[in-house]
DNA sequence: AAAGAGTTCGTTATCGTTACCAGGTGCCTC
DNA sequence: GAGGCACCTGGTAACGATAACGAACTCTTT
C-alpha cells in the first residue's frame, strides 16, 4: 500500500502522461482554451478526473505574474466594524475567482508596514488598507509597488490608489447637532488614535460643528483613548475626573462608547440623564448596549464591496481615480435624552 | 523620466549584474547562508539596497515546494465569538514568518470544499478549520491531500488532523446546573445549527444534564435557530409562542441569546424575573448586554494560539495526535436570578 | 615545492505552468 | 494532383529561486 504524501501532487506531466498526450494539450484543456480535438479533450478530461488533478496556483502564478490573491489591511478584526468590511470585499472577490490574504495589524504602524511588504513578496495582485495609520508620504510610497490599491476611510492620491470611504465630518456634525437639540452643553470627547484619518475627520466635524452652535469646547475635556472598550473605560473615567460637569460624551467610535458606558455604569452616573453617550460605526451590539447607544451607522458591508469592485476594476486598468463617499446616517436610541424632554440649557437634575 | 511598473520586479538576476557577481551567490547573501567571502557579501548587500530588492516569494515557493502561508477556515468573521481565534492564530503564525489566507465559509458547507479546494491549489503549508460542518468523511478527505491540518472545536482523527477544542458538553451542563440552581424548571433550547459538532456537544450537555436533574425537556420545546442575532430573535417568538409557561433560555450562541433578549424586551417578558436566559461564548459584548449575559467563557485567543503552535508542529512533523481540550468557565450576571431570591419549584411572578 | 584541505563562487538542472513557434494531418480548391 | 488553408498537437524556453555539484582559488603542511 501506497501512503498518499501531499508534498507528490499530480502535475500537468503525470497527467499527460496518463492520457498518453503532451503537456500543453492538458494545460489547454484545463484552461478550456481551443485547439484540442473533441476527442482528446474528453480522454484528457478523463484522465484528470481519474488522477485527481489540481493545478498549482503557485506555478501558475510565477509564470503569469498574477496570483488571484488580494491583499486586505484591517486594524483589527477583534473590532466589530471591521469584519463586515471584510465580508464585503470577500464576497465580491470570491464571486471573481480570487482569494484574500488577510493581516489585522492591531493598530500597530509597524506592522502595517511589515504586512504591506510581505504582500509584495507575494506578489499579490491588489491591496485594500483600511484605515491606515502609516503617514501619506510612507503610505503611498508603499502602495506604489503595487499593481493597485484601495484605501478605505481615507482620501489618496487617485493615482497611486482608489478610495473608498465615509463622510465623517458630517457624521459627527449629525451627533452633535443631536446633542445639542436635546439639551446637552458641556460636551466632552473621547478622541481616536491621533494618527487614524478617521479620527482627525471627525475631530473636525466636532469642532465645527460645537463652534458654529457658540459652544467651548477647551482642550481639557477632549482625551485621547485607545479605540476599545478598555481605552474608553478608561479615557471615560479620567474626563469625568477631570470635569464632573460634562453632560455628553462623544466617543470615538462604539467600542470606545461601551467602555464609556461601563465606567459612567460603575461611578453611578445616570444614562442620558446626567450624561449622554453618543458612538460612531453602529456596530451590530450597539443596539445592545446598556442603554442602547446613539450611533452613526454607515453602510459597511457596502464599503467592502466597493472597495473591492473598484480594486479589480484598477487591476484590470479601468476606472483610475475614482474616489466613493458615502454618507452615514443618525441612529438615536436610549443613551442619548429625548429631545422633548430636555430643557435646554442644562443638566437635568435626579 | 522613466515610470515603475510593479510587474517589472527587481530579480536576483538584476541584482546580481548590478554587483558583478552570479545569482547563487545573491541568493546565498539573501538566504544568510555561508559560502560567501565578507566582501562580496557587503557588495551584493549594497546592490540589494540600491535596487530595492525583495525575494519573490512566489518562485520560492515552487522551487521549495513550501508557501509559508497558512489557510485558516472560519464560519463567519461577523460572529465576535471568531475573529479572537484568528488573533489568537496570527499572532503565531506572525511571529513564526507566516501569513494567513482567511476565508469565511458563511455556514455554507460547500464554500467550506471550494475553500479547502482552493487552499489545496494555493499549496498552503497547512490548514487550520474552525467549527466545521462537513461530515467527517468528507471533510477527513480534503485534509488529508494537506500537509497538515488542526480543527478547531471538533474532534478529529490523529492521523489526519489535531484537534483543539473546548468541553462543550461540561460547559452547557454548568450553565443547566446553574438554572436549576436558580429555581428555572420549564426550560426552553435555542439550538444551533444541526451540523454543528460543537451545537450537537452542547446539546448533550443540555440532555444529559436536565436528565440527571429528573426535568422533562419534550421536543416541542426545542428549536433550531440560525446561529446570529435575527437568528435568536425569530427563534425566541416561536418558542414563546409554543409555550409561554418558559422560564428559561438555553441558547446556542451569545449572539443567539442576544436575539432571543431583544424578543423578550419587545414582548414586555421581564429578564431574568419572567424568564431566565444564558448564552454561549462570552464574546467581548456580553456584559454589555440588557441584562447582562450569563454565559459560558472560554479562553477564544488561546484557542487559537494553540490551535496554530499545533499547526507548526505538525507541519514539522512533530507531535502527531494531539487533541487539546480546554475547560470553560460559567460567567454569572444579570440575565439569570440571583441564587437566593428563587424559591425553587415556579416561575416567580412580579 | 607539491599535495592536501578548506573556502569562495559559478554552472546546470529543476519546481509546474504557459507563450510561442513549428510540425503534422486532413480537406478543399483550381 | 499540387498548393493552400484550417485545425490539432508537441517541443522548447521561459517565469524567479535554489540544491547539488564542481571549478578555481587560497592557505597550510610536510
Amino acid at each position: 500500500m501506497t501512503v498518499f504524501d501531499p508534498r507528490d501532487r499530480v502535475t500537468l506531466a503525470d497527467v499527460a502522461a496518463h492520457a498518453g498526450v503532451s503537456v500543453m494539450t492538458v494545460s489547454r484543456v484545463v484552461n478550456d482554451r481551443p485547439g484540442v480535438g473533441e476527442g482528446t479533450r474528453v480522454r484528457v478530461q478523463g484522465a484528470i478526473a481519474a488522477l485527481g488533478y489540481r493545478p498549482n496556483i503557485v506555478a501558475r502564478g510565477l509564470k503569469a505574474r498574477r496570483s488571484r490573491t488580494i491583499g486586505l489591511i484591517v486594524p483589527d478584526v477583534t473590532n466589530p466594524y471591521f469584519p463586515e468590511i471584510v465580508r464585503g470585499a470577500e464576497d465580491v472577490a470570491i464571486a471573481h475567482g480570487f482569494t484574500l490574504l488577510l493581516t489585522n495589524v492591531i493598530e500597530d504602524v509597524e506592522r502595517e508596514v511589515a504586512a504591506l511588504e510581505a504582500f509584495e513578496d507575494r506578489r499579490v495582485d491588489g491591496v485594500i488598507a483600511c484605515s491606515p495609520r502609516l503617514v501619506s508620504e510612507r503610505l503611498e510610497e508603499l502602495l506604489e509597488r503595487h499593481h493597485a490599491a484601495v484605501i478605505v476611510n481615507r482620501r489618496s492620491r487617485p493615482d497611486i490608489a482608489g478610495s473608498v470611504r465615509i463622510d465623517h465630518e458630517q457624521g459627527m456634525r449629525q451627533l452633535i447637532r443631536h446633542l445639542v437639540a436635546t439639551g446637552c452643553r458641556r460636551l466632552g470627547v473621547l478622541a481616536g488614535p491621533v494618527h487614524s484619518f478617521a479620527a482627525r475627520e471627525r475631530m473636525l466635524g466636532i469642532d465645527r460643528e460645537t463652534r458654529e452652535h457658540g459652544l467651548d469646547l477647551p482642550d481639557e475635556r477632549i482625551i485621547v483613548s485607545a479605540p476599545t472598550v478598555d481605552g474608553g473605560e478608561i479615557a471615560a473615567r479620567a474626563l469625568i475626573r477631570r470635569d464632573p460637569e460634562v453632560d455628553a460624551l462623544v466617543c470615538f467610535n462604539d467600542l470606545v462608547a461601551a467602555g464609556a458606558l461601563s465606567a459612567l455604569a460603575e461611578l453611578g452616573i445616570a444614562v442620558p440623564d446626567e450624561v449622554a453617550v453618543v458612538g460612531y460605526d453602529d456596530i451590530p451590539f450597539a443596539r445592545m448596549f446598556t442603554p442602547p447607544l446613539t450611533t452613526i451607522r454607515a453602510a459597511t458591508y457596502d464599503l467592502g464591496r466597493h472597495a473591492m469592485t473598484m480594486l479589480l476594476e484598477r487591476m484590470a486598468g479601468r476606472g483610475r481615480g475614482v474616489d466613493i463617499v458615502l454618507q452615514p446616517e443618525l441612529v438615536v436610541r436610549a443613551s442619548t435624552r429625548h429631545r422633548l424632554a430636555a430643557p435646554s440649557g442644562g443638566v437635568i437634575s435626579l
